[in-house]
DNA sequence: CAGTGGTCTAGACCACAAC
DNA sequence: TTGTGGTCTAGACCACTGG
């Protein structure tokens, strides 16, 4: 029975990934690693934590992945003098975004109509000139008080199915996303002045400003939709980082 | 002389978790692989794939970061029904976004006082009633034209430096990123009207909509400044995932 | 050219959760 | 209970790049 790979009274004490991450990640918080400062090359801190350089590498990657180091092959791994900062956000479709709030959801198609493409959607879509697209309005609601109003347009050349859909169950956003769900996105968000649509419907007086979230979607290098998302009066985005 | 591992033709034809993260990719995207399915486990895999289950594992827990994936012990790897999607933003200090645009930068300090924090700042960074602060106004612009309008706060009881700076020549986001780094963020967008600051210094219309992003940063726990930026007519923040 | 990180192998133990 | 992913080890070769 002598089995025992280790002490009795220590059941299991390999150094982790995580502990080197968070010990070296204090060192940086709390300022004994100053930015500009070169770490230990792996093989020492390797030694220093009692573990393999594989975990040490580990550790250093996730820590350079979160913007805080900067490696390079012979010039070992230095903490950024700035820190490279990206703020996250989730995009979840708008069902999802307002039931996590705790409301109830509801969805209106406003209009719905297949026609020849507008000359701005082309030149965005690139299409040509006769492309023929879907154009819906909708409006999506949280405890029955509007929240967003989408305007989209769905190509058909690269999106036939979407002809036979009539949306008015089911929102756009989530029959795409169940139809084309791994598809590369454009998005942009700014400020506009409140179109008589939004002012219609979300109850902005016209002209007051908008966040207004604009999406376009390709899948396999083909245009497959466009929308225009207007938020109600007030809505933030945030996020932390 | 037997110590040749590899036939003399093939210098080198390991599989590396690239190749597997690029070919798992295709499969899903190209529809083979559609949402819900069950993947093959990872041992079963690394003998497709000719490597170790080191490699493979490598592969999924990329694909899976990238929100692809769900993976659960027991449970196996699944393509995610919708995935999980969100978008990156880049978030710069003000120079640097506008050189890299090509532009040339230049900043001006507005207005520069030390007092009393209003209510709502110690609401918002959790101040006592009494607590000091510094207040600036700056404008950046980008080739001479308003940029971005900064209205900023500073806790001097966490940052005393802070009072002995006059930030004339350089501007408090580029003195606080130097001075405490690695910090913690919380930001937000939304869509506000122009104040008569922002209508006088951004050549906004006064009440047309403005894009806002608000940040507020603490370090080791405690509230180090709060800042509020406009940004010009027009701006938009855009990003692809 | 030589030091550093990047990656792979082969094997092992373990934690978790579905059954 | 047992299959699955999570992680560590010990060792190796290699690619990049700074000096």
């Amino acid at each position: 029975m002598a089995s025992e790979p280790r002490a009795a009274s220590a059941p299991k004490d390999r150094t982790t990934f995580r502990e080197v991450m968070a010990e070296i990640r204090h060192r940086i918080t709390e300022g004994s690693w100053g930015p500009g400062t070169l770490l230990p090359a792996e093989v020492a801190l390797a030694r220093e934590f009692g573990c393999t350089r594989t975990t040490i590498n580990r550790a250093l990657r996730e820590i350079s992945d979160l913007g805080i180091l900067d490696r390079r092959r012979k010039a070992g791994t230095r903490v950024r003098l700035a820190p490279r900062r990206e703020a996250r956000f989730e995009m979840p479709i708008v069902r999802a975004e307002i039931e996590k709030a705790g409301a109830t959801y509801s969805y209106t198609r406003l209009s719905h109509d297949i026609l020849t493409a507008p000359d701005w959607l082309c030149e965005r879509l690139r299409l040509p000139d006769d492309a023929q697209v879907v154009h819906l309005i909708c409006l999506h609601r949280a405890n029955g008080a509007p929240f967003q109003l989408e305007d989209r347009w769905i190509n058909l050349a690269a999106l036939p199915e979407a002809g036979a859909e009539a949306f008015v169950l089911v929102g756009p956003n989530e029959w795409l996303v169940a139809t084309v769900p791994y598809s590369e996105v454009e998005i942009s968000f700014q400020a506009e002045a409140a179109d008589a649509l939004a002012a219609a419907h979300l109850g902005h007086p016209s002209g007051a400003p908008v966040f207004v979230a604009e999406r376009t979607t390709w899948w396999k290098g083909a245009p497959i939709t466009h929308v225009r998302l207007c938020y109600r009066p007030g809505h933030r985005m945030t996020t932390h980082y």
